[in-house]
DNA sequence: TTTTAGTACCTTGTATTGCAAAGTATTCAA
DNA sequence: TTGAATACTTTGCAATACAAGGTACTAAAA
């Protein structure tokens, strides 16, 4: 059964998830796999059926682009890469975010 | 036309705004419109469409009381009022919020 | 008295989001 | 050639917020 505290965790980390994903393709490109992980470490849970769709989507907007790259244990790998879009996109959403970190400081002061 | 950073915040306001309603009703009691004005000053837009099912739906979850006031300008009000089990709902969101802010640092320092 | 404006509450239909679950495809080793 | 591991994809569902419209009460203007 799910816990109240993981559902709220749940509720906050939508429409989080696509500046998650800008935030680390900024630092260096990666596939779903490196990119689960990545978010995992910094505590936030996110599976396959979710982030797919996401990056097909980012995609689609010409926030990212991808090349396949052959591996050496398995199927090849769809790495993302940020376009020069995808930065502009997510300037805006740094700013987004630092408005709504002074919108909840100002609503809990 | 909606410009691409009003849907950025749109999207982050997501899953945001039942912290935010606890975090107003934590100071003091309030009625919707009251609410919204709040909301506003810390330059989060919402509208009645959307603030009265989620004022409901906290009610139906216990985390809300309310009591109707008479108005000496127009109809009564419904002032809502935090429980003992909104406050606790509160300390968990507050948590979560700090992690998320936690994870974002971690991504994108 | 009737109408109008202002205030406040509520509902319905819709688009979007993230998730669970299941499916497809490739590689390599047993 | 079968199975395990890895990786990518799709489908159906529940939850969220919004746009748009509706109901109801009060007081002032016509």
């Amino acid at each position: 059964m799910e816990t109240n505290a993981d559902n709220v965790r749940a509720q906050m980390r939508k429409g989080m998830l696509e500046y998650c994903i800008l935030c680390i393709l900024a630092k260096r490109e990666a596939y779903a796999s490196s990119i689960i992980e990545e978010l995992k470490a910094a505590n936030l849970i996110v599976v396959e059926g979710t982030l797919y769709p996401l990056l097909i989507r980012q995609k689609n907007q010409g926030l990212l682009t991808y090349r396949w790259e052959e591996s050496t244990q398995g199927p090849p790998r769809k790495y993302y890469c940020i376009t020069d879009k995808g930065r502009e996109q997510l300037k805006d959403m740094d700013s987004a975010w630092q408005d709504m970190v002074r919108a909840i400081e100002t609503l809990r002061g």
